[in-house]
DNA sequence: CCGGTTACTCGTCGCTGATA
DNA sequence: TATCAGCGACGAGTAACCGG
């Protein structure tokens, strides 16, 4: 035996995790890696229920290891085994599948399982078996999950708890259970308190019984002897004080010795995150102790509040770890941020956005509505991992819907993202308002979806302006750049010019659109009344008298390089087959604004988890649509209400006209 | 029991060199 | 010249542990 107290103390363990020591060897470490990843499963918005089952399996093994930690593979393969068999825990009767019977009551809500690739099947539910009424009770008061797992699981999978508590003494009318579970729940704005405090999965780890942080912060009711913070107190102004003033203040206040004993008091700090505990004690035991922050159950506020506040005002954890270092401001750990990211932050937009996104389809659906669509990679070239595609109304400039799509979704296939992107978010707009045209950029593959797309054909298609004269440009730029053709170069900017023209002057015709577009090959040679126009009209240029003295570019001479080139161009079967696509006049300008508020969301150099991709999309949308129709800050003719703007293209600063500042009201207390 | 620390996994990207 | 594998770097996120 060790001499206890003889020579140097033991070495003290040092913390967190031992290594293993066991580093894997390269080769067989990419190999178990390719294995795994062709046996990948993605639960994403099921993962909270998930770990919950889990748990229950954990502490309920009859195996005589009761605790016993199993991984998420002998869990699935615990479940995989009992499936066909699965009973009832307490009825002992198995659990039916039918599809008619895996209705959301909650059907007002619409089905945002088109929100990414998740939940493809979350709409599904398992029909109870005919349990009594008296069980369903019994299990709405003695099963009802917590609120925050009923929010973060989602309505999903509230017959299931219901089910596990069921008994066979139950003696409740439909009516009241329907009333039980209608008041089970809850409504989306407030979230149902359970009537006991039995804790589920996340409260165990926060001890938190509400929704979201916001609401938790609006919903909590405090027990005044608990030592938590009432709403008032969380959403109480804050400041950085120093911990050498706030010492001295509790020194100043509580003195240098015990009140009971006058022995002399030791002052201690002790950093919790964003919060810090001040201790204060004496040789004969008598304490005292003070927090800087109000406590939400058995968490600071601000270690919600503050990895709350990182995402909704589109930061990320790295920066504003880095922000808080800098600035010698304690901060929480990675792992508290993306825990209360994934509990809390992710579930609470995600119910925002169904809530703004259910009363904008129902303000819309009288209404024959024409959308604009166009898809964003998060990172540039074809090395994309996400596609988020999103739906405008071109009338209100509202985002109508965002749909994210995981480059796995398409094989791997980022150049496919888009296509799938767009059909699964029209085909959701489809089934919730009347969508009677499309716009969208010229890409092909959704070019030739919708042409070919039975579902589709009573579904008018444009192709963005904006898009078609830039595309169209590009070429004439390449074809300035060959000898010979230099003259064409000054040509360009009439050129776009020109085709926004004859999108918009058209009205509709597709022959005359045509016939404006043609005549450019006659005025770009100073020719501006020839014989015959392709629609049958005598051909004339719509301008009128000319002023020789403001030419500032030469006129091209008939049938040169450059002439030539730019017929051939212009007259280019396949350009003139998509020109009926341009006959609407409709472009897409707000919707890329809109791509453009993403990256303040979700930088293109940063790469995010799919959950966090796509709470900063919705978060996105959910800022343009609430900050859409601000009002200018100022009267059109007040210098103050301009800024200079920058614009690349034109390489010119232009006054650009400013709104009132955004007020982000849906953050409530922001 | 919760938050922090550390090791580790996983996914992605960019670079390099071998090979067809 | 294109493609592929190997490798390291890096960030996001998780698991396992410790301290209070």
């Amino acid at each position: 035996m060790e001499s206890v107290g003889a020579g140097a103390p033991p070495p003290k363990r040092p913390r967190g995790r031992p290594p293993s020591g066991n580093p894997p060897a390269k080769r067989a470490y990419s190999l178990d890696r390719a294995k795994r990843e062709g046996t990948r499963v993605y639960l994403l918005d099921s993962f909270p229920s998930w770990v919950q089952q889990k748990k229950e399996f954990e502490t309920s093994s009859g195996d005589g290891e009761a605790g016993k930690k199993s991984s998420h593979a002998e869990f699935a393969n615990h479940l995989l085994k009992h499936h066909s068999d699965r009973l009832c825990r307490l009825c002992k009767r198995s659990y039916q599948i039918s599809v008619e019977t895996q209705t959301n009551k909650d059907d007002t809500l619409p089905d945002t399982s088109t929100i990414g690739s998740a939940g493809n099947d979350d709409r599904k539910r398992m029909s109870s078996t005919p349990h009594t009424s008296k069980a369903r009770r019994q299990l709405v008061e003695d099963y009802m999950p917590s609120p925050i797992v009923q929010h973060l699981a989602g309505p999903s999978n509230q017959h299931e708890d219901i089910m596990e508590g069921c008994t066979e003494e139950s003696d409740l009318s439909d009516l009241e259970i329907d009333d039980a579970l209608d008041s089970y729940r809850g409504d989306d704005a407030t979230f149902g308190k359970r009537p006991d405090d039995e804790e589920t999965a996340e409260s165990e780890v926060f001890h938190f019984d509400t929704g979201s942080c916001d609401q938790m912060l609006e919903d909590e009711s405090v027990d005044p002897h608990s030592g938590e913070a009432s709403s008032d107190e969380i959403d109480d102004a804050k400041c950085i004080v120093s911990l050498r003033e706030i010492t001295k203040l509790l020194q100043n206040v509580y003195g240098a010795n015990c009140s009971k004993c006058s022995d002399k008091l030791i002052y201690s700090t002790n950093p919790i995150g964003t919060a810090v505990i001040f201790k204060w004690s004496c040789s004969n035991g008598h304490v005292g102790v003070w927090h800087s922050q109000p406590r939400f159950s058995n968490m600071f506020s601000g270690n919600i509040q503050f990895p709350s506040a990182v995402v909704l005002s589109g930061n990320n954890f790295s920066k504003m770890a880095l922000f808080f270092k800098f600035c010698k401001i304690h901060f929480v750990s990675s792992t508290t941020f993306f825990r209360v990211q994934r509990l809390y932050v992710s579930p609470s937009v995600k119910d925002e956005w169904r809530t703004h996104q259910s009363s904008l389809f129902e303000s819309l659906k009288e209404q024959q509505l024409c959308v604009a669509g166009d898809g964003r990679t998060d990172s540039p070239g074809h090395c994309a991992q996400y596609c988020t595609y999103s739906f405008m109304d071109t009338s209100g400039s509202k985002i109508l819907h965002v749909d994210v799509v995981d480059v796995r979704e398409t094989g791997g296939k980022s150049t496919n993202m888009e296509r799938l992107a767009f059909e699964r978010g029209l085909d959701y707009l489809m089934a919730n308002v009347n969508v009677t045209e499309v716009v969208t950029d010229a890409h092909v593959q959704t070019t030739a979806l919708i042409k070919n797309c039975e579902k589709y054909e009573n579904v008018e298609h444009s192709i963005d302006v904006w898009h078609g004269a830039k595309n169209f440009v590009k070429k004439v730029i390449a074809l300035s750049q060959m000898k010979g053709n230099e003259d064409l170069r000054l040509w360009i900017p009439a050129i776009r010019n020109h085709f926004w023209h004859c999108s918009r002057e058209c009205a509709g015709d597709v022959l005359k659109l045509k016939a404006l577009w043609w005549s450019m090959l006659h005025h770009i040679v100073n020719e501006h009344d020839w014989v015959l126009s392709i629609d049958g009209s005598i051909g004339k240029c719509q301008h009128g008298e000319l002023d020789p003295s403001e030419r500032n570019k030469p006129w091209l001479k008939k049938d040169s390089p450059p002439h030539a080139a730019l017929r051939k161009a212009m007259t280019n079967k396949r350009f003139l087959n998509m020109l009926p696509y341009y006959k609407n006049f409709k472009h897409t300008g707000n919707l890329e604004s809109f791509h453009n508020h993403m990256l303040m969301y979700a930088s293109k150099r940063c790469s995010y988890s799919f959950e966090g991709y796509v709470t900063r999309m919705l978060l996105s949308a959910i800022d343009h649509n609430y900050h859409s129709d601000r009002e200018y800050a100022a009267p059109k003719d007040v210098v103050s209400g301009y800024r200079q703007k920058y614009s690349k293209r034109t390489r010119k600063w232009a006054p650009e006209r400013l709104k009132v500042a955004k007020d982000y009201g849906y953050i409530p207390n922001s």
